[in-house]
DNA sequence: ATCACGATTGGGAGCGCTCCCATACCATCG
DNA sequence: CGATGGTATGGGAGCGCTCCCAATCGTGAT
């Protein structure tokens, strides 16, 4: 036993020079195994991974960031105000994505929540500090100066979502125009003639996308613009509620909604029960992100479905990409959403 | 410029050698002050913090975890077949109480989430290689072996849940029985008389707990035992759904049901209606987890809630003082659930 | 056979920090 | 007044790895 760990590290495991030893090769070789240098020869390569295998042996991370000058580490960071995302399928997708990515690196994932504005600023110093080879932000609001911040100081940053039409952050986001055109055109094509929407946010990029793509979807189908048919939201039920009312206040006749996210739709339906219209029968409805909401609903929602593990994986990609060829190129990646039918339109 | 830096890392961040020059002391005396020696004077240390913040210096954590041997970073570990958590407010709740709890040190979190059995061997290959101080582990089938091997290699875990009545590991959970027994007060308090229950799979110990509180509300109010009264489901809604009809076949004067998880719940609704029954007036329904799912339910469905962040803060906790304090204890903690009243009792 | 040159390889130096021993200093005590 | 026992402090050693330069070994060209 004791002859089996000489040499070994404090933990009693095997380290590189206990490799390079049982291989009969010098560290460097060893070393230059492990990370994949072609300038090993097949004979001594075989050797050492044999060597590898025979000990266990597991590469020590703070000992090859400490030498290497890299963390082998990215951090996965969340506004907490966000908390919404939490439940919501959006941020399940993206963690499944990232980490799929991720598994066959080694590189590890830091989650880091970020609620008040000292916390902002303490991650960014430690962003700061070597402590991460790159950054991933999950759903960052216009006005907040983190990302740039970060790129500023020289670390890879990739985003979800677009803070607006010319980011200069690189990130990766869903079709938002193309997914509401096609809802649009789905509405369209069942038949229905007065097609509302009820949009997000103005100060939302993504809302104004969803709304530029109902726009677009009505005039492709030859239909004049009508701002009565639009009502604003702010992605919550209540709001859309409030919207749905209004909008059969203006236009009794209308027969399909549009709803940018799952919870208006919630809200939109409830108004309509209580106005006494059916859906679909008087009015069909779809909404946005395909929620465990849009499941559950009654009758259940057609929804848009953002390719949110796929969001989650080129994210990643895109990251290790900008830290491994620290290229000059902002990468953008804009990922097709899809529309799920379900019964209520 | 060029003097600011002397001595800088290679990053031009200030080391720990700089700061100890500044403040005119030895590199020993700065690491005492960083890591809250008492064996300093307060002279020196107000000296010291003085030229840490003058430089704005941040230690290096590969360095310091490669010198005393400690990651400074604890994984939470997440089995992905559990990918249900995810969209679940418990996971959210969970996340969040860890995060709280880590906000204050200067400890990372990692996330690994667990797909395949190969990723499983990987994590604990990894998990053993010093690599985390410490493992919280969520969600645990009760035949995983992962917790005591991590154990066994001496790796501090704390687990959420139990595994059954005397789990060897560390572990945080909440109350369920008490919580099953609170819901079945609740509903005879509110004049039921005859309440069921859909319960979940026996070779759950969350779902046995959730049915011996069940048992020992009704007990306690006098009512004998009645098999009649018990379904099994396995917590999803089509469970649910069979599980409400085959109660309703059994017992067609049954007024109230407790089920064992809000999808359940769920079904069970949705077999009330196909069935002509009203919620809450012929029968009224509880569920269990209070999840987004109950709050949009029509009737919203009342539902016990778990402390989730509580739950996440507690296995922190309990996990740095494992780490810190090494016990040989092995800490248990049961945090009580509530009760959210809503329409559907 | 000799020389040049590329492919391989060994191992020194050093990453920034903690640990710990040796030293310096100071106040108290017999 | 010197011995004694603390308390502060400085700095050597070394954590396990990567980087890189120098040394070695072929191999083909001359």
């Amino acid at each position: 036993m004791a002859v089996a760990r000489r040499g070994a590290g404090r933990d009693g495991r095997p380290t590189l020079e206990q490799v390079a030893a049982r291989a009969g090769v010098g560290r460097g070789t060893v070393s230059r195994v492990i990370n994949g240098s072609p300038r090993v020869s097949d004979r001594t390569r075989a050797a050492v991974e044999q060597a590898i295998a025979d000990l266990g042996y597991v590469p020590h991370q703070a000992a090859r960031a400490l030498a290497a000058n890299r963390s082998n580490a990215i951090a996965l960071v969340v506004p907490e105000a966000e908390g919404r995302l939490f439940s919501e399928p959006f941020f399940s997708g993206i963690i499944r994505g990232v980490s799929a990515e991720l598994v066959d690196t080694d590189i590890q994932l830091l989650l880091t929540l970020i609620r008040a504005p000292r916390e902002r600023a303490r991650f960014a110093q430690y962003a700061a500090s070597d402590r991460v080879d790159g950054v991933l932000l999950v759903s960052v609001h216009g006005d907040d100066p983190l990302p740039d911040q970060l790129a500023e100081m020289g670390l890879p940053v990739v985003m979800t979502g677009r803070r607006s039409e010319d980011e200069p952050v690189p990130y990766v986001d869903c079709d938002n125009v193309g997914g509401a055109q096609q809802a649009v055109e789905h509405l369209l094509g069942r038949g229905r003639s007065t097609v509302a929407t009820i949009s997000g946010p103005a100060d939302m990029y993504a809302a104004r996308c969803r709304l530029d793509g109902y726009r677009e979807a009505l005039r492709a189908a030859g239909k004049a613009a009508d701002d009565e048919l639009v009502a604003r939201g702010d992605f919550t039920e209540e709001s859309g509620y409030a919207a749905m009312r209004e909008l059969l206040a203006r236009r009794p006749t209308l027969d399909a909604v549009f709803c940018a996210s799952d919870p208006m739709a919630m809200g939109a339906r409830r108004a309509l029960r209580e106005l006494g219209r059916s859906v679909p029968g008087d009015v069909a409805l779809v909404g946005f992100d395909d929620s465990a909401l849009a499941r559950h609903m009654d009758p259940p929602l057609t929804s848009v479905r953002q390719p949110t593990e796929g969001m989650g994986r080129a994210m990643t990609r895109a990251l290790l990409q900008l830290i491994n060829e620290g290229g000059q190129d902002r990468p953008h990646v804009l990922l097709p959403t899809e529309l799920v039918r379900r019964a209520s339109s």
